[in-house]
DNA sequence: CTGTTAGCGCGTTCAA
DNA sequence: TTGAACGCGCTAACAG
């Protein structure tokens, strides 16, 4: 049951020489005549020896773990951008401690000491708090993505979400949509107010009144009801719903179905984040596309980046371009 | 930058005692005076102490991490799994190193070198190659989960596979339909033969011949073509598409659209994982709902189990029921 | 009940 | 080029 795993004492012993030298022979620092360095490694994996990272992180005072912290892991956008940290960390020798948030903010406070416990090199971290505040006077590194909850105070990878948003809005108005329903979610503490200009701004391009009645924001009371009922109810009017993330677009093609509606004939349909579901339906819906392996693969560099020295001073706010990829959730509107 | 994180020693002399007294304070382990263990903890949250749990690991030989191994983190079925896995972990006192395996043996083994190296406490792995053994051998606790490659060596938590596929199947016999092809994955090479049993087995009960003409395999060959699309090419007679998976669901849906064929019209469909999608099309696609979220606290379960020594002895095997979720997508067969 | 001592496994001085 | 000695921060024996 209890194996007992070999040492770089019984490496040492296999090979014939001290624990220095073998140890100096694995890392690769330090000088170690070549035979016996492959003298050291043959007996290495003989014994299957394996370093202890546990003894090593606290002699080198770092380790090589990185925590990512993100708010919902079952969100396929969120599981996207995860995938794509941890393949990019992994090859270049982390490994990611996951922890979901929930949205909590407790639960990030707990992830955030279960980090500075683990004396993790850095986090990623997608924040529903100023958690981020925390890690770093507790001396850790840190990324913020997608929200940025303490801007300024480290890099950051972010979307363009007032461009995304825009262009969104804008293609419904050219389709001839006058009224067009925004959906803006619970979570969306800095995303929802750029998604909200970059509507505006569409809006204003074309000449056409902001109506704040056709603005749905989260009920703050929790237990929710239906938005998009909400929003149908307000205003019979729309024909159009610009869903500003894929939960809300779910959402709102439920309540749509459930009204009897036809997707376009009845109402237009446009959302944030391309979900591969949203490809499925017939029709497709047209989505502002997220380039998730790209956040994944930025929110890493700038971390090792720090993290090697090899950039240091102000923070870096990274911004990605989204696509808007046209389905036939959106048509003109009914005459 | 460097914050020098306040260790035990600083917190000592802030509370006037000894280390060691300190430490009992905090861990909760040996006689301390209340008074003096009042003073430790005041001190400790005044020095925002937080213990290091490298060095802790390094004393104690063990850590609170655990690793967590799956083959598709993408894929929303794995998502749910690894989410409950760490929701329930997390409540113990444990975290979890999460590594994505893509389905490849040698991601599987760099994986299995992590944990090793990191001395994670136990594995929870969704196999794609019996990397258990090794991690086994190497003297870490494993629960496999989804798959089992080295049956009786480890603990597990399994589908009723075999049932799930019998009651979709028999769903769709009593319908009516008699030519119904199936879909088998690539990675299910023990939820393959046991899904692919279960289509026989209901088969059998209504009487109906097994043609594995109707069996669609997937392609040795990577890269491969569609295998809805062999299927369909190859028997013209099909009424109805039992896709194993949600991967291949998706796949039959792109097909059966680009062939203009109408569910459950032409085609009915059944499929394995009850994805969030499947309840947004119309028709909802009738679906083999597996209980993730059991699923994963089931595996941290018989983790967590073995590791506080409260069960020994024989591997245990959980099998989990699934659930036959009937929608639109299924209708009798066309006249 | 408390403090002193020892050592977990490793990497890194510093002499030889 | 190698080995001996030290200590990273912590907890478990053991005395007191």
């Amino acid at each position: 049951m209890t194996v007992r795993r070999p040492t770089i004492s019984d490496l040492a012993r296999e090979a014939g020489v001290s624990r220095s030298t073998a140890s100096r022979a694995l890392t690769g620092r330090g000088y170690v005549a070549t035979p016996v360095r492959e003298r050291v490694v043959a007996a290495a994996d003989r014994l299957g020896y394996v370093p202890d990272a546990v003894a090593r992180s606290l002699r080198v005072r770092s380790t090589r773990a990185i925590g990512v912290l993100i708010s919902d892991l079952r969100n396929p956008f969120y599981a996207d951008v995860a995938t794509a940290v941890e393949r990019h960390l992994r090859s270049r020798g982390y490994h990611i401690i996951v922890a979901n948030s929930d949205g909590l903010d407790e639960e990030e406070r707990a992830a955030a000491t279960v980090f500075t416990a683990s004396r993790v090199a850095g986090v990623i971290v997608a924040p529903v708090s100023p958690i981020a505040r925390r890690l770093i006077d507790a001396g850790v590194t840190v990324v913020e993505i997608d929200r940025q909850m303490v801007a300024g105070a480290c890099d950051a990878v972010l979307l363009e979400n007032a461009a995304g948003a825009e262009a969104a809005t804008a293609h419904l108005l050219e389709l001839g949509h006058r009224r067009i329903g925004l959906l803006l979610g619970e979570m969306n503490w800095t995303t929802g107010p750029e998604r909200l200009a970059g509507y505006r701004a569409a809006l204003e391009r074309f000449g056409v009144p902001f109506d704040d009645r056709l603005l749905q924001e989260a009920p703050h009371a929790p237990g929710g009801e239906n938005q998009t009922s909400l929003l149908l109810d307000r205003c019979s009017d729309v024909t159009a719903i610009f869903a500003t993330n894929n939960l809300m677009a779910e959402e709102a093609l439920g309540e749509i179905q459930r009204r009897g509606l036809a997707i376009p004939r009845d109402l237009s349909l446009v959302a944030f984040d391309d979900i591969s579901w949203m490809s499925i339906l017939t029709p497709g819906v047209t989505a502002v596309a997220q380039p998730t392996a790209e956040i994944g693969r930025a929110a890493a560099d700038l971390l090792l980046e720090r993290l090697n020295g090899e950039r240091t001073g102000d923070p870096v706010v990274v911004r990605l371009d989204p696509s808007l990829v046209v389905r036939g959730s959106t048509a003109p509107p009914p005459a």
